[in-house]
DNA sequence: TTACGCTCCGTACCATAGTCCGGAGTCAAG
DNA sequence: CTTGACTCCGGACTATGGTACGGAGCGTAA
């Protein structure tokens, strides 16, 4: 199969050659094979490793928590249930962001309902809101 | 009405010193009065400030975002349909941030049961399904 | 009034997550 | 066999969001 260049994976993923590196550094992708000690040789599905990780870092994961569950899989001792508490443990975290999300959502929601089309900004539900030390 | 220290302020927020003064400088909060050119004297309400933007950090804003909203409250010419549209395209934000976070968490809820109760690693279901790379 | 704690300030430092640099080596086409 | 694009590497630099430091001044209670 034809292997990649490290500025294509980069290109492919849409990522800087210089994070691709960065990321093998940190452990996040393995070493690739280098024959001949000269350039590192990819296969394509690497490219799917390094937007996973992209994912999981939009969504408020740090490359530490990805390393944590990447590092698992290294790992011959690691079983199952290892593996199910971490996803369980991220599943409470995702959770909780959610909730937070939504209560904020919901905040966001009834002021701008609240909110006239046009006024000055002391009268704006919004502000005051945010700006509670403005408030008797 | 009473006021309070720097240190007070930051033990009722949870916060260092250093962050109190250190949001000062950003512009997050507004330099509270010092007569005889001595220490700070706080309002109560900064602690609600304080407060306000942890949470706002916690759901993922930066500080300059913090920052936009507040800047606004300062701005004589801005009016109400300045902040409504900040607030509206950071409602879209919030709402994008949930729906990803929505797709982990169901991705999640279904790699977490079909995990077998005991087993090894090759045959987690959650590996697989991260480390995309072992698959044919 | 002196001792202790708190506050002042600027500056330096920390981790995270990259990004850029520069000189050298490599590969492939012409 | 030269040229140009690409890759190598270590190390320096960036931005964000703080945290720590050190020497000075202030303030209150004994």
């Amino acid at each position: 199969m034809a292997s990649l260049t490290i500025g294509k994976v980069a290109r492919q993923a849409g990522v800087n050659v210089e994070t691709i590196r960065f990321y093998e550094r940190r452990g996040l992708i393995e070493q690739p094979p280098r024959p001949d000690r000269s350039f590192r040789e990819y296969s394509p599905e690497i490219v799917r490793r390094v937007c996973f990780i992209r994912e999981a870092q939009n969504l408020g994961f740090s490359l530490s928590e990805v390393a944590e569950l990447l590092a698992l899989r290294a790992d011959p001792k690691a079983n199952c249930d290892d593996v199910r508490a971490q996803a369980e443990a991220k599943r409470a975290e995702v959770n909780e962001k959610i909730r937070k999300l939504k209560s904020i959502n919901k905040a966001l929601d009834r002021l701008i309902a609240e909110c006239p089309k046009k006024g000055n900004l002391s009268s704006c539900p919004i502000i005051c809101a945010i700006d509670r030390t403005n408030q008797p």
